[in-house]
RNA sequence: GCCGAUAUAGCUCAGUUGGCCAGAGCAGCUGAUUUGUAAUCAGCGGGUCGUGGGUUCGAAUCCCUCUAUCGGCUCCA
């Protein structure tokens, strides 16, 4: 007998060799039927492997993420089987689950596969799926499984084999389709009743793009028809949030081919929004100590050799800018941090004078690559919010704490709540992408993990994501549709200081290294304001937004009223504007709220008479009449409490 | 940069198998209306169908180039 453990604690006796479905069906029917996958110690295995010790079991629903990620990589099996049996000789890369469905890699040959045939592919997903085919687990040896492979002359698959262990390698099969596998999967297909293929992509085969393309295709699939059309319409309505609509939309930006791609055009209300983010990030920075600077957008090509920024990123940037004669080059600013620097150097520092946090709204251009541009939030010429601190290595926890308080004040006051800290290390096998010692990596990166540890922030280890020249902790966003963006970020750098031979004189009057911090809250303008609008839906804080209240005048009659209105709004400190057009207070009403104007104030014949206005509150309606007087205190009371 | 797709008026979109001066709604302009909480009515103007080439008696429609955009991949100081 072995004892299984339940998550309640609750712990029963079975006989060795039972499998988690066993179990469940013992507990009751209705369970093994919803059950799509379990949880033994920990590891989520088969249903059907039997258990041969005690432990600790955990039986998934589609609720759990585990069996989300079960049901999704079984699918792209489903999907794969599919696809053998209506292309002949297509080899298979990967396939596995992903956050919000799966996908499959492949490699059709000489055919081309469209958005068309999409159809037929999920109509035979289904028609597999109904024929309840079961997941059979087989175990092989790297041989056996190499031989398998070389027939059937997928190079894809005998890839993969080649790094694996023997003695770890089982196949999966279900149908007519075996496919190397680790699992675990469902038990059967026939639980998989909804396929939705999303897209079709090309990806480099291991993410190498010196490798083939393959053909990625993209789907999602459901235990249930009423789930899906939930996730399309989920979708749909995320599609509405797309910054780039809302953009339009709204007037805040556009983009010009002939300007170019990637270098966007901020509109007045745009501008107006970005403006007030900058004022409002000044303002914390002055508390906090920094001081403002203000650097050119171009820089000496030496300046970038120096700082080791053009041995990295030299052949993939904005080709220099040259003078006619002289033959001096420039570049167009790629960062802020190599002026920064000479702007320590201007002077010597004594030990006292540290920290010195230098902050710049800078625009800085990068070379991205065409098919890399997005909206706003990849684009070739951005605004940093950055700043650099030099501080004494002593001081250089509390800095980086400090720092840490600012993000997530901000993140706070924009209500951002679910974000991601991730903490960028350096490539495990691979430092030759790096500068500077081992000993100043090693120092950098405990600094940042003991930072994250005492703000108490939740975070995810990623290495080969950290900067050249330091380890990051970048705070990750996710867009609309769940993609993931960086927004601040924070960096450790103890090579800039060496390379710029930066310098401070110590208590004992001797000379030693400051270390220097970068970071960027909102990470750049242009990103920050995407991810808000995406989160906001265009519906921005009262305190953030381009135009807080619009005076609608009932008829003409009332148009020299309405602008008394706003012109003491104004006075205020109110963003008012006058709906002035020969339009009905229906249109008018109907056209703002869908500009997500805040407050909209009808003004006719009865507030012109009482000297008020007739508040109405975006999403609310009609709030009732009041003073322009009261309702402008009442609107900076609101203001007031949004950013204290 | 790579794979796949898309590009018609300021915006959102129609435009059948290639065939008369390319259409609608919204926006704009003009006029009427003077409006009470999500679209008042009428008239008018507006497009070398992204660009350049080709096929054809004839191209928005078929083919190629380039550009931009969209979904991914790669990259992201």
């Amino acid at each position: 007998m072995i004892d299984i453990t339940f998550p309640d604690g609750s712990v029963r006796s079975y006989e060795k060799g039972i499998t988690p479905y066993q179990i469940a069906e013992q507990i009751s029917p209705r369970l093994a039927g919803e059950v799509l996958a379990a949880s033994f110690n920990g590891k989520v295995i088969d249903l059907e492997l039997p258990l041969n010790e005690s432990g600790e079991l955990k039986l998934h629903k589609w609720e759990d993420q585990e069996a989300k990620s079960t049901f999704w990589h079984s699918s792209s099996h489903l999907m794969a089987e599919a696809l053998e049996l209506l292309y002949p000789g297509i080899k298979f890369g990967i396939g596995p689950s992903i956050e919000n469905g799966f996908y499959y890699d492949v490699d059709l040959g000489d055919r081309t596969i469209t958005d068309s045939d999409l159809k037929k592919i999920e109509d035979k997903m289904i028609e597999l799926a109904r024929q309840k085919q079961h997941f059979v687990r087989k175990e092989v040896s790297k041989a056996e499984a190499m031989d398998t492979y070389t027939k059937k002359g997928d190079e894809y698959k005998c890839d993969l084999i080649g790094g694996l262990k023997d003695g770890t390698i089982t196949f999966y099969t279900n149908g007519s389709f075996t496919d190397l596998c680790r699992g675990p999967h469902l038990r059967d297909t026939s639980v998989i009743k909804a396929v939705k293929l999303t897209s079709i992509a090309g990806a480099y085969w291991r993410g190498d793009e010196h490798n083939k393309m393959l053909t990625r295709i993209y789907g999602i699939t459901f235990p249930q028809k009423k789930l899906l059309d939930e996730y399309i319409a989920l979708m749909e309505e995320a599609k509405k949030r797309d910054h780039r609509k809302i953009g339009k939309e709204l007037e805040l930006f556009t983009f010009s081919p002939r300007v170019g791609a990637g270098l966007p055009l901020w509109l007045p209300k745009g501008a107006a929004l970005r403006e007030r983010l900058e004022m409002f990030l000044r303002k914390v920075q002055k508390a906090y100590g920094y001081l403002p600077v203000i650097t050119p957008h171009i820089g000496q090509k030496e300046l970038y050799v120096t700082s080791g920024h053009y041995a990295k990123y030299g052949a993939d940037s904005f080709r220099p800018i040259t003078t006619p004669q002289e033959g001096e080059e420039f570049l167009l600013k790629p960062m802020n941090c190599p002026h920064h620097c000479e702007i320590y150097r201007s002077k010597p520092h004594s030990y006292k004078d540290l920290p010195i946090r230098l902050a710049e709204f800078g625009t800085v251009y990068r070379y991205e690559q065409s098919g890399e541009l997005h909206g706003l939030t990849r684009v070739r010429g951005f605004t940093q919010d950055d700043a650099h601190i030099y501080c004494r290595p002593d001081q250089l926890k509390e800095e980086f704490c400090k720092v840490i308080d600012i993000v997530l004040y901000i993140f706070k006051t924009l209500d951002f709540d679910e974000y991601i800290a991730q903490v960028s290390l350096r490539d495990k096998n691979d430092r030759s992408k790096y500068i500077g010692t081992d000993e100043n990596w090693e120092r950098a990166e405990q600094a940042i993990i003991e930072a994250a540890q005492e703000k108490g922030l939740k975070t995810i280890v990623e290495y080969g994501e950290a900067a050249f020249y330091g380890p990051k902790l970048d705070f990750m966003v996710k867009d609309a549709i769940g993609r993931r963006w960086q927004l601040g970020t924070i960096q450790v750098d103890y090579n800039l200081p060496e390379r710029f031979e930066l310098e401070y004189t110590g208590a004992d009057d001797k000379k030693y290294r400051p270390v220097m911090i970068h970071r960027a809250p909102f990470g750049s303008m242009e990103r920050f304001v995407a991810v808000l609008i995406e989160h906001t839906g265009g519906k921005f804080p009262l305190w953030l937004t381009p135009e807080q209240a619009v005076v609608l005048p009932i008829s003409e009659k009332y148009n020299d009223y309405a602008k008394k209105v706003c012109e003491l709004l104004n006075n205020y400190d109110i963003r008012a504007s006058v709906d002035e057009r020969n339009e009905t207070i229906g249109k008018k009403i109907r056209e703002n709220e869908l500009k997500r104007i805040p407050f909209l104030l009808v003004v006719g014949e009865k507030e012109e008479a009482g000297g008020t206005v007739s508040v109405r509150r975006q999403g609310e309606g009609n709030k009732g009449s009041m003073t322009p007087e009261e309702f402008a205190a009442k609107v900076n009371e609101e203001v007031k409490n949004m950013i204290n």
